[in-house]
DNA sequence: TATGATTGTGGAATCGATTCCACATTAAGT
DNA sequence: ACTTAATGTGGAATCGATTCCACAATCATA
């Protein structure tokens, strides 16, 4: 590996100088910057980073702590932050908590102990403990999902998604509309989605059941199961003729169990979710759901932390995506 | 930012033997091993990342290339990577083509200038640069999905998967088999499916008419223009009665045309491709396919690059991952 | 008791960059 | 012509670790 005392050496100046025209800082004459261009070009010279980032502090590397590699949702946020970063010199250390939520604080920790310039964190709760430990990180910071106090984050604004789409279902006549949702420590989720459905239904004077109301996790077996258990839970007279779901892959589970129960959707039951990924819109009818643009929710969270680390201020911005309904044919 | 040197003043020993506990090298006398360890943990010290990698020469990073993020496929495999690396104490640093293959050889250049200890990489074609520029990195190197002469790979036998999947179609009666391949830059899905589809055809004596084979990028709606094109090009008389695609995706946009066509799957025309996300299990009727482990193949490539790593050994490891087949409906 | 091996410790060089400071040269202003 | 200011350049310190080497102390062995 060649290093800028080679190059210094090439181009018969000090290695200040080669480092003067690799940085455009200081005076540098006409002569000596295309002597050193010229070598530098020649040899493929590029500069140690580590090297560079003992010295400047900077690693040009944003952490980013993601609940679960290998579905859409994550990898879409993860595009989304790549394409403002990588346009701008920065790279990503990935980690991966795979939803143990005790990890988040120790891959925090292990991301400030590599130096890296800023963390990105898709966040999955709201703990106290998370936020002491965010606080004392001091590092730009921006949380994705979760509207934390006292630093930046990119949300979507889920209360008036699920609000939305449930007034759909009602719009559409439904009148029993069970619930599926996921445990309540995940505010956006579990929480703000909950309250979402229930003030949509409040304000339309209709009754909920309380066997109509289930939990399950993120995935689409959980769907399936919840779904059995509302129906299984309720005689025949009180059951539901529509639910809707916290999440598209518990839609998913939900409305394969209805299908191979015989019931028909939509004709005899709506089925309404949150979140678009490819895979509602090839299912069987295709799902009506709320799309969250991941995408955007990373540049968003990206163009952030670039703004706190560059220019240096202490500014906390909150953003609050807006889903769009997209309506197919499950309702 | 505490620094080695404080921790050796307050321990009242040299730089020399702080370092030394904290590697277990050289003599330490037990008394001073001590005092240093309770001055690490009362303090929580942890050593800068920057400058032991710039003395030792060594990062504990990893460069993963991928060619695209955002799909359930490289979330799986970066899951697979990070479950091993991650146990070891590496991270990942991961960049994205978005498919532009002349982007890898950058990102190639680029993680090397990172001083990452090793680099894997998710290959979509084997030019002559990329396998130049790979033999000069003179870096541990793993690829997976194509094999390419002279490094460790993971790569999945895609010619049988691909016979294996045509012979089940032949089995179930079907004579005229359509096809919807990708460009043949890209070995593996592009070259040996294609081979595998033919010879299967081949040793059935069936025919092939050329108006049934077709290319595809690989997303869904190209897989959707493919079939159209291929049903609509030949006359009623002469059209298949089934299709291989050469991946899920393009199976699911085939199938979404067939079926806003009117055929009946499977009754009057049978799918299947190779892939298997979960969005392949749930389109209707649910898809016949071949699984790739594709977690299987991150961990393994991880291991791979472990070995080179660790052991120092220059050697090389090719693996050939068999799928799993997957019978479904749409057969 | 002299000699050599074992154990324990620290000084100082090193990795590859950046940057402060001192100094030299040239141009501008009076 | 003579101070100022602007322009160029390099020496040397610095970032925070690791590690070679020299040296001291202790212990065992002949």
């Amino acid at each position: 590996m060649l290093t800028i005392k080679e190059i210094a050496e090439m181009a018969k100046v000090s290695r200040t100088t080669v480092s003067r025209v690799l940085n455009e800082s200081g005076y540098v004459s006409e002569e000596a910057r295309k002597r050193v261009l010229e070598v530098v070009e020649k040899t493929g010279y590029v500069p140690s980073q580590q090297a560079q980032s003992l010295r400047t502090k900077k690693t040009k590397v944003i952490g980013v702590v993601i609940p679960k590699l290998g579905t859409e949702t994550a990898g879409r946020i993860v595009y989304g932050i790549n394409d403002v970063l990588s346009e701008r010199g920065y790279q990503i250390l990935l980690t991966s908590t795979n939803l143990q939520t005790q990890k988040e604080i120790d891959y925090l920790r292990l991301l400030k102990s590599r130096q890296v310039d800023g963390i990105i964190l898709i966040a999955t709760n709201t703990n106290e403990e998370l936020i002491t430990e965010i606080k004392q990180l001091h590092l730009p910071f921006v949380a994705i999902g979760q509207d934390i106090p006292g630093v930046s984050s990119v949300t979507y604004d889920d209360f008036l998604a699920a609000k939305s789409i449930t007034q759909l279902l009602i719009q559409r006549g439904r009148k029993s509309i069970a619930f599926i949702g996921v445990d309540e420590a995940d505010q956006a989720v579990g929480l703000m989605r909950k309250q979402g459905y229930m003030d949509a239904i409040e304000e339309a004077n209709l009754t909920i059941c309380s066997e109509w109301m289930t939990k399950a996790n993120f995935d689409i077996p959980s769907g399936y199961k919840a779904m059995a258990k509302i129906m299984n839970q309720t005689s025949e007279s009180r059951r539901p003729d529509a639910v809707f779901c916290v999440t598209e892959r518990i839609a998913i589970g939900a409305m394969q169990f209805l299908k191979e129960h015989g019931y028909q959707i939509p004709s005899q039951f709506s089925i309404a979710g949150i979140g678009a990924s490819d895979i509602s819109k090839y299912v069987e009818p295709a799902l009506t759901t709320m799309d969250y643009e991941n995408e955007v929710a990373g540049k968003e969270a990206a163009k952030f932390l670039l703004d706190q680390l560059e220019k240096n201020e202490n500014i906390q911005k909150k953003v609050i995506l807006n889903g769009r309904l997209i309506e197919r044919n499950s309702i």
